[in-house]
DNA sequence: ACCTGCGCACCAT
DNA sequence: ATGGTGCGCAGGT
């Protein structure tokens, strides 16, 4: 009921967005706010809507659910959440959703950190939920959490929780036997590693983060 | 000038 | 290994 007229269709702006976050992706580019205002009022020059009202909208989609804001190097990217939609989580009993939580926790990407609710709200958004019949969200997130802390994935301030640089170094089965060192051959350099690539440049992370 | 397309390096799983 | 992402650039309109 609320979502028809009174100020502008919300319903409309909903999928034109959405339109125009497909779009944009499928040229694979970033939906960013600036490249969504654009291609929106590309679509609607007839209406010539302000960018400010796009992004209006926009955040009010975001609030909504209907598009997931996601932070991701620096920037926000928004994203169609059906397009995602493939993770489902199990949440059953003793559920362990700590590196969901960090994961949610980074991809809000709030400087001051974020609430267990918004926490809960995006990762509602960004997964198909699958809640066994006594199992309690809430109380499963909350667990969580505090798991994560003592694992020191993650950090709070007052409600606020914030994933700390480097975790999440669980059962990652990363090579489990390491094993074959061929030191073999250091005759003279190991320098040099022809044929392979790169070892480019280690920026990315630094920052002020 | 603006738009579409895409190779491929990057990154998380 | 696998699959999603998006920079940087080429090519089209």
């Amino acid at each position: 009921m609320r979502d028809q007229e009174g100020g502008g269709q919300t319903s409309s702006w909903s999928t034109w967005i959405l339109d125009a976050i497909r779009k944009i992706r499928a040229q694979k580019q970033r939906p960013s706010v600036e490249r969504i205002c654009h291609a929106v009022r590309q679509h609607h020059k007839d209406l010539n809507p302000h960018e400010d009202e796009i992004k209006e909208h926009l955040e009010a989609t975001v609030k909504e659910g209907i598009v997931l804001k996601v932070f991701n190097k620096g920037q926000s990217t928004y994203k169609d959440p059906g397009g995602v939609q493939s993770r489902q989580l199990e949440l059953s009993k003793g559920a362990d959703l700590s590196k969901v939580i960090v994961k949610a926790a980074r991809e809000l990407g709030e400087r001051d950190g974020s609430t267990l609710k918004s926490i809960e709200k995006y990762i509602r958004q960004s997964h198909a939920l699958n809640v066994s019949a006594d199992v309690d969200f809430r109380s499963l997130l909350r667990i969580s959490a505090k798991r994560a802390e003592a694992r020191g994935y993650l950090v709070h301030d007052g409600r606020l929780y914030k994933p700390t640089g480097r975790p999440i170094v669980g059962s990652a089965p990363t090579t489990p036997k390491r094993q074959s060192v061929q030191v073999k051959f250091g005759t003279d350099k190991i320098s040099q590693v022809v044929g392979k690539s790169s070892f480019k440049s280690r920026n990315t992370k630094g920052k002020n983060f």
